[in-house]
RNA sequence: GGGCCGGUAGCUCAGUGGUAGAGCAUCUGACUUUUAAUCAGAGGGUCGUGGGUUCGAGACCCACCCGGCUCACCA
C-alpha cells in the first residue's frame, strides 16, 4: 500500500475517533459572526491595547492550513475566503474533549472556533479559542506549505486543490467576476438588454472557425455548438430589440494555446442606429471603466508593461502596417495601397488578404498598448458593411492589447442582397476547401429582408480581458477548468471502499 | 500537427552508467504566545508506460502516454 493510501486510511479512521469524542465529522451548520476577511478588515489595523480593551468575541470557520503544536498549547492558521487568520489553542481554555479534538486535527480539516481576539507577543492578530467545533474531515495530504502546489497539470485538473494551496488564485477569479460585472453594469446603464441565444445551432456562423458537432437523439439531427452568437443577436436587432448583449460561451474546434481555449467567454453587444465610429467611442469608455473597476486604475501592469486603457490609440490597418513594420524595407503609405507591391510581399490570393497577412506578420505583436485598428478588407469581413468611399474596405475595427486581439467590431451589414452575395462568395471559398468559410443562413437573410436598422456591433474576448486585468500569461489561469486531455484511472473510490472495510486501527485517545 | 523542455516519496526538488536521496508533509515522543516553530526518533519509491543496449539503466537508445513553452492553426 502506498504511503498516500496509508495516510488516507489513518485519517479515515480518525472519523470514528472524532465521533467518539462527541463531534460530528461532517455536515454541521456553523453560525459564524465573521468571515476571516471580515475579522482582518475590522481588527488588522488595531493595536494590541485597543483590541484588549474591546475584548472582541468572534466565531469564525475555516480550513486548517498550518498547525504548530507545543504540548498543552498550539497555533493554527485557518484559511477562509482565501485569507488566513491565526488561532491560539490552550488546554486550560477548552473542555477535555475539545482539546482531544484539537490533538486529532489534520491539515486541511475544516473547523469552527469561538473566542476573543488578541495580539500575540510577535504582534499577530489571533483568536484565543474558547470553543472548538469540527465541520469537515480532510482525508488527503496537502501540498507542502512553503512552495505550495506548483505542478500546473495538477493545478488545472484539481482546481479545488489549487484554490486551497494557492489562495491568490481566488483573487484572479474575483477579478474575473468584477470584469464581467463591470461590463454588464456599464451596458445595462446604457439601455442594453441581456439576452441568451442558442448555443446549439443547426447552422453556425458569425466567425471563421470550425465547429464542434453534437447530436440530438429524439430529433435525430446533428447540431453545432455555436462559434459566435452574432447572427442570432442581429435577428433580435431586426426584431426591434434596439440594444442587446450576451455574455456567454462560444466554442471553436481549434488548437489550444496560452491564448485559446476551445470554449471561451465572449461579450457581444449590438446597438441600433450607430456605426463602427460609435462603437469605437463606446469601446474606449467600456475599457477604461473596466480597468478601473477590476484593478482600481486605468493603467494596468501586464507582464512588465504598463497598459493604459485610459487612452486607446487608433490606426487604420494600412497605417499600422507602415507604422509597426518589423525589419527592413519599411513600406510607404503609397505602397500599402498598391496591389503589385502587396502581391510581391505576400502569397495570399487577394490584395485584402495580402494586406491582412502583412499586418498579422509584422504589426499585430507590436500592439502592446491598447490600440484600435480600423478599416479591414471586405474579403475577410463577410458580415461588415462596406466603406462608403472605398468599397474594398469595411467599416470595421479590432482592438488589440499586449499583442493580443481582444475585440472586433463593425457597422453591421444590413443589406440582405449584399449579405446574400457575401454568403455566396463564402460558399465559393468553402468549395475551394476553406472549411472555416461561412455557411448560407437563409433565415438570417430573411430577418434582414424585414429591414434591420443601421447597427454597430462588437465582440470582446472576456477571458483575454481577464488575462490583462490579472496579469495572467496564460488563458488557462483565468479559466477555472481549462480543457485538458482526460485523466487516467484515479482510484479514490477503491481507497474509500477499502478504508470502510478496515477495522479501526487505533482506539480513541483517553480524554 | 512540428520543434524544444519536463514527468524521481503526498508536495518542492537533487541524483554526471555502479547500494535511490534532501527539505516539508506523515507517524512516535518532548514542549502553555509559536509563526517556513524547535528538539529527538521512525516509516515511506511501479524513478510516467512498454521495449531495447549493457555485467549493471532513474540516467543511454526507440516507441507511446501526460503536461509546459513555442511555431503552425486561430478574420
Amino acid at each position: 500500500m502506498s504511503l498516500e493510501q496509508e495516510q488516507f486510511e489513518q485519517r479515515f479512521a480518525r472519523i470514528r475517533e472524532i465521533e467518539a469524542l462527541g463531534f460530528r465529522p461532517y455536515g454541521q451548520r456553523f453560525e459564524f459572526t465573521h468571515t476571516v476577511p471580515q475579522v482582518l478588515a475590522d481588527y488588522a489595523a488595531k493595536t494590541a491595547e485597543e483590541i484588549d480593551a474591546a475584548h472582541p468575541e468572534v466565531r469564525v470557520a475555516g480550513r486548517v492550513l498550518t498547525i504548530r503544536r507545543m504540548g498543552k498549547a498550539g497555533f493554527m492558521h485557518l484559511q477562509g475566503a482565501g485569507e488566513k487568520l491565526q488561532v491560539y489553542i490552550k488546554k486550560d481554555a477548552l473542555t477535555e474533549s475539545e482539546f482531544a479534538l484539537y490533538k486529532l486535527l489534520d491539515l486541511g480539516d475544516v473547523i469552527g472556533v469561538e473566542g476573543y481576539l488578541f495580539r500575540t507577543r510577535t504582534g499577530e492578530l489571533s483568536v484565543h479559542v474558547e470553543k472548538l467545533t469540527f465541520l469537515s474531515k480532510n482525508l488527503m495530504g496537502l501540498p507542502e506549505k512553503f512552495h505550495g502546489l506548483e505542478d500546473v497539470e495538477i493545478r488545472y485538473r484539481q482546481r479545488y486543490l489549487d484554490l486551497i494551496a494557492n489562495p491568490e488564485v481566488q483573487t484572479v477569479f474575483r477579478t474575473r467576476a468584477k470584469v464581467v460585472g463591470s461590463l454588464r453594469r456599464q451596458l445595462e446603464e446604457r439601455g442594453f438588454i441581456e439576452v441568451e441565444t442558442p448555443m446549439m445551432q443547426s447552422l453556425y456562423g458569425g466567425a471563421a472557425a470550425r465547429p464542434f458537432v453534437t447530436h440530438h437523439n429524439t430529433l435525430d439531427i446533428d447540431l453545432f455548438l455555436r462559434i459566435a452568437p452574432e447572427l442570432y443577436l442581429k435577428r433580435l436587432i431586426s426584431g426591434g430589440m434596439e440594444r442587446v448583449f450576451e455574455i456567454n460561451r462560444s466554442f471553436r474546434n481549434e488548437g489550444v494555446s496560452t491564448r485559446h481555449n476551445p470554449e471561451f467567454t465572449m461579450l457581444e453587444f449590438y446597438q441600433s442606429y450607430t456605426d463602427y465610429r460609435g462603437m469605437m467611442h463606446l469601446t474606449c469608455e467600456l475599457l477604461k471603466q473596466l480597468a478601473i473597476d477590476a484593478t482600481g486604475s486605468p493603467v494596468v501592469e501586464f507582464q512588465g508593461q504598463q497598459l493604459d486603457f485610459g487612452s486607446v490609440r487608433r490606426y487604420s490597418v494600412r497605417e499600422a502596417v507602415v507604422e509597426f513594420w518589423q525589419g527592413p524595407d519599411k513600406p510607404t503609405p503609397e505602397q500599402v495601397r498598391d496591389a503589385a507591391w502587396l502581391a510581391s510581399k505576400s502569397g495570399k490570393a487577394t490584395p485584402g488578404e495580402q494586406l491582412m497577412d502583412l499586418f498579422e506578420r509584422h504589426s499585430e505583436q507590436a500592439l502592446i498598448q491598447p490600440t484600435i485598428i480600423y478599416e479591414y478588407p471586405v474579403e475577410v469581413s463577410p458580415l461588415a458593411k462596406q466603406n462608403a468611399d472605398d468599397p474594398t474596405m469595411t467599416d470595421r475595427f479590432e482592438v488589440f492589447a499586449a499583442g493580443m486581439e481582444i475585440g472586433n467590431a463593425y457597422t453591421e451589414l444590413n443589406d440582405p442582397n449584399e449579405q446574400r452575395r457575401r454568403f455566396e462568395s463564402q460558399l465559393a471559398m468553402r468549395e475551394r476547401g476553406d472549411d472555416e468559410a461561412h455557411q448560407m443562413d437563409e433565415d438570417f437573410l430573411r430577418a434582414l429582408c424585414y429591414g434591420m436598422p443601421p447597427t454597430g456591433g462588437e465582440g470582446l474576448g472576456v477571458d483575454r480581458l481577464v488575462m490583462l486585468m490579472t496579469n495572467s500569461k496564460s488563458i488557462r489561469d483565468v479559466i477555472l477548468f481549462p480543457q485538458l486531455r482526460p485523466e487516467g484511472e484515479i482510484g479514490i473510490a477503491q481507497w474509500l471502499r477499502e478504508a470502510t472495510d478496515k477495522p479501526v486501527a487505533t482506539p480513541a485517545p483517553q480524554v
